[in-house]
DNA sequence: GTTGAGCGTT
């Protein structure tokens, strides 16, 4: 059988190790004290940073927490990634930055944080509700989300294993 | 209480 050969590679999908950890997924209602709870159980936190969207003033969905020891950091990875904290399955990985960007008073240099709509008026994320709900079956009934394959899609960040589908998808980890 | 496409701009 053929065995992919990964080395050491460091990408998006291995971040290397550190006492940051990034956490995608959240519900917008987690609290960073809610967070600093649960990852608490593996070592001492030094800090959690929920992401606010500055237009908004609401949770961009995913937060950063800071571990004393990588050790610790570590694990609480390898535990937490794939709880479901707020009914919301969460990732966990070793964060790519290591910190916030240096403010930039006055000139916000973020990315953008939502899909603009076009000169007359359609909006891209309704359609694509209304497309799954018209398609046959429809999008929730065929269970696509409660089954833990929300992640399928192409992103840069998440490959689910076959072992984690089979052990994740249908008892997520609790706190 | 928008269900998601997500690595931070105090």
């Amino acid at each position: 059988s053929r065995r992919r050969h990964t080395g050491d590679r460091v990408s998006l999908e291995n971040p290397t190790p550190s006492r940051c950890l990034g956490v995608f997924g959240l519900s917008l209602y987690t609290t960073e004290q809610q967070i600093h709870h649960i990852f608490s159980k593996y070592g001492n936190v030094d800090k959690v940073q929920v992401v606010i969207d500055a237009k908004t003033g609401r949770s961009r969905g995913f937060c950063f927490v800071y571990f004393e020891s990588q050790d610790d950091a570590k694990v609480a990875k390898n535990e937490c990634t794939g709880m479901e904290i707020d009914g919301r399955r969460i990732r966990v990985d070793f964060s790519i930055t290591q910190r916030a960007h240096t403010p930039t008073p006055g000139i916000y240099m973020g990315k953008p944080t939502h899909i603009g709509r076009s000169d007359n008026g359609y909006d891209r994320r309704r359609d694509r509700d209304d497309y799954y709900y018209r398609g046959g079956g429809g999008y929730r009934e065929r269970g696509h989300y409660a089954r833990g394959y929300r992640h399928r899609s192409p992103s840069p960040y998440y490959r689910p294993s076959r072992r984690y589908e089979r052990e994740r998808s249908y008892s997520p980890r609790r706190y």
